[in-house]
DNA sequence: CTAGCCTGAATGAATGCTCATTCATTTTTC
DNA sequence: GAAAAATGAATGAGCATTCATTCAGGCTAG
């Protein structure tokens, strides 16, 4: 019989290999002898080495997903919600970094590498935070003018940014700051006074 | 001679089959051909297929800048430069999106595949960023609670995923309304009320 | 109980294909 | 008619994938 750990170490090695060389300049052979495994078992659970990053997107987005919906489901304000978003992406990108880079820098050229494969989960994900938008705009309190799929697009895009270079960069700004600060500028824009724009 | 509207088209070459099939899938031969220029040829005019990269990077991005720097010159207040800037990414990336893809997303993976490679020229335009924000808050119009260096990082991100994945998206917001919109959410955050949150 | 048998997981060397790069030759330029 | 530029077929390195072989442990017949 298969078996289920070593599949699963595969998966961890392949994510630990492309998130330090990038897809294409990992070799097989050193997700292999990462994983402790010989090149060819490696072939005994996935059809390719494409087949590898496929699956790690759709069981670790989808299995982040899940953690945010769970964590998020009892929160009723909308604006707590965000914050709580925020803050959950934070402490999920931050312990899986290797991951994160992974899913993000990979996923930006999937629709290239990978042809017609369409990520349905990272499309669920968009979709998540896109609810929390129109949530917030039903009850009154965000902005309806400004779509939410834009808006959505957008929080994504810089939590994606802000989170992924964190640690390469020279810490100008801590860790434990970046979240309230992130909520406040995206509730609260950058100016001081509303009417100044 | 060496010719330079060659040198320039291979060039060009290189940022459509590069915004097509990405880097790693792009062949020597399909640049040339699409140049319209021999496989052997590509090499009087660049090092390997990296350094055609590499090449665009510089050119391209530094000429980006310069040209956000020259429509940004004349004006004084620092609001209208923030959404001058806005409309202005907008308008060079929608232009030039092919250029814009690979920018960003070979930019995202550069530091692997191309050893001690640094992205100065991307490192100067996070800086041009940061510049906008910090006049602001010296103004006294921006929020100076904020650090420069993560809004400027959080505005590139929300920017870049924006209209990198503009033309990819089912239209639901419209490219002449975006700009300005973003501009307010970014002025004036998500929230009718600023203290809401 | 146990010797022989069977199954299928695991191995890693061998295969073969895909390009980046080179270079002997041809063409253009002045 | 040299020198420079361009050509594109040939080269060979790198690497995903395959597959003949090994091995472990469970099962059966006697």
């Amino acid at each position: 019989m298969k078996d289920a750990g070593k599949r699963q170490r595969i998966i961890d090695s392949a994510i630990a290999v492309f998130a330090k060389k990038g897809f294409y300049k990992t070799t097989v052979s050193e997700i292999a002898s990462s994983a402790k495994v010989a090149d060819g078992t490696i072939y005994l659970y996935f059809k390719s080495k494409e087949d590898i990053l496929i699956t790690l997107f759709e069981e670790k987005m989808s299995g982040f997903l899940q953690i945010l919906k769970t964590e998020l489901k009892e929160v009723e304000d909308c604006s707590k919600k965000l914050r709580l978003f925020i803050l959950s992406y934070f402490k999920n990108i931050i312990n899986n970094r290797d991951l994160a880079e992974v899913l993000t820098i990979e996923l930006r050229q999937s629709h290239k590498f990978m042809k017609d494969y369409k990520n349905p989960y990272f499309h669920d994900y968009l979709q998540f935070i896109e609810g929390l938008i129109l949530e917030g705009q039903k009850a009154g309190v965000y902005n309806n003018q400004l779509p939410a799929k834009m808006v959505a697009r957008f929080i994504f895009g810089a939590l994606d940014e802000i989170t992924l270079r964190f640690s390469l960069q020279s810490k100008k700004w801590s860790i434990d700051d970046a979240p309230g600060q992130i909520f406040s500028l995206l509730c609260q824009g950058l100016c001081i006074d509303k009417n100044s724009a």
